[in-house]
DNA sequence: GTCCACAAATTGGTCAGTCCAAATTGGTCT
DNA sequence: AGACCAATTTGGACTGACCAATTTGTGGAC
């Protein structure tokens, strides 16, 4: 059971992702949304304070505003994924882009910076993913500690932030696809072969090259498996469609 | 006058980055807390909510406890970068590295998807650095206005939320340091004219590469700005203790 | 002495009602 | 129309209380 001031801001922040209240327009007052939600005040003054912080809501005396989206936080990605059934395709690429933008730098950095005890941990993260029989969540676990690795070794603060935000927000919101993804097991071997003799020879520039393989190997991959996903639930709609008729 | 509940939070935020509560360790109750700083058990709530959402403390029934730094929230930086006279140099570097490489990544982007209107729009944002006599300030808002105009142009929501909230964590931070930056103007003006004709091309390589220089600019000028108020810190400290001396 | 089960104290989550200061609103006067 | 002012609304803060989950303390069994 979730604390009541969090159904309340999930719903609210629902609302304002889909466009139940537009930007600029005046929320209720929290003695109204208080009745509304049968709730007490305080909770209600939680929630809205969710809001404030993920920079959806502008509160002040007086009122309080809904906010333009490009003013908000980094963590309503994460609410933006987990509307409707399938998290939208465009939003989804995007995180997609932004990550592997990161993971290369990150590896860069790596490569200048970290002690041969933490590119030697990264080496060790590639060795699961020469396994030709690893099954789809172990191979997935197995790149994010790859991912973790990396950016650990990249000693830079602000990047391990983003890179934990954005895939913390990414990765429960992906479930719904994984049972369509085919894990393209010889082209991750080929490519964490090629990694490790990057880190080994601390070559940057063959890192940032392979990382960039990596992340096509993972776009093209999530590709299929949200075509496959999109076909399997327009077939249950037209199912439904059917049986509806029927009755 | 801001609000209580911040003040708290702040306080809070504070004695958790500087170390007065070790990570695990549990917070005291919020009861204890609002004895503490002669508040209601509300306003501690809320602070304690702040502390919560930027990652900073887990909060359970039972008790809360601090988390790991590399648990938070990237909201956190702001209030590192606010610590002590100047902000530390080794996190405005890892900014500055973050940013750069955003920048990089939303103007090939941008190259790739924006439409001809926002990219002349882009071009327009590089028409001030031309100017030899710009002041500093005028000059750091020419450079954010072209910062942002890129962000936009890139249509990637999650990579402008990130730009949107390092940037604001950053720039108040920064104005410590205002007073020492040299501007060279002659170099923006140069890297100005370049990303002018790339972008006309939608040369997205040559636009990379500008960006590259564009960063170098403004992580040197930075670096001397941080030396030359390091020295006037020392001196002024130096000073002080001469005067402690002769009382 | 160690471990475990149970009761007591602590703690966060919620609620009701109240007061205050800032902002909004609506009407009035010019 | 536009400016000004009072009434209302709204968020911020406070007091005091209750519940459920957790933690802590205590005692007994081994």
């Amino acid at each position: 059971m979730t604390a009541k001031h969090d159904q309340i801001a999930n719903t609210l922040i629902a609302d304002i992702l889909d466009d139940g209240y537009r930007a600029g327009e005046r929320l209720p007052s929290e003695r109204d949304l208080a009745a509304r939600f049968q709730a007490n005040r305080g909770a209600v003054r939680e929630a809205m304070k969710t809001l404030q912080q993920l920079g959806l809501a502008d509160i002040q005396p007086g009122g309080a505003r809904v906010q333009q989206r490009e003013q908000a936080s980094l963590d309503i990605i994460g609410h933006i994924l987990g509307r409707g059934d399938l998290p939208d395709r465009n939003v989804v690429d995007q995180v997609l882009v932004v990550i592997n933008n990161l993971l290369a730098l990150a590896a860069e950095q790596a490569i200048t910076v970290a002690s041969d005890e933490q590119i030697e941990e990264i080496r060790q993260a590639t060795r699961p993913l020469y396994q030709q029989q690893l099954g789809h969540v172990e191979h997935a676990l197995a790149r994010f500690s790859l991912l973790r690795a990396v950016m650990v070794a990249s000693k830079n603060l602000p990047l391990q932030l983003i890179a934990k935000s954005l895939f913390e927000q990414f990765a429960p919101n992906m479930e719904s696809l994984a049972v369509f993804v085919e894990t393209d097991h010889t082209g991750y071997a080929d490519y964490a072969r090629k990694l490790d003799g990057a880190l080994q020879g601390r070559n940057a520039a063959a890192v940032r090259r392979t990382f960039e393989a990596f992340a096509k190997l993972n776009r093209e991959s999530l590709i299929k498996a949200y075509n496959a996903a999109q076909h399997a639930l327009d077939n249950a709609a037209n199912t439904q469609a059917k049986e509806a008729v029927n009755r």
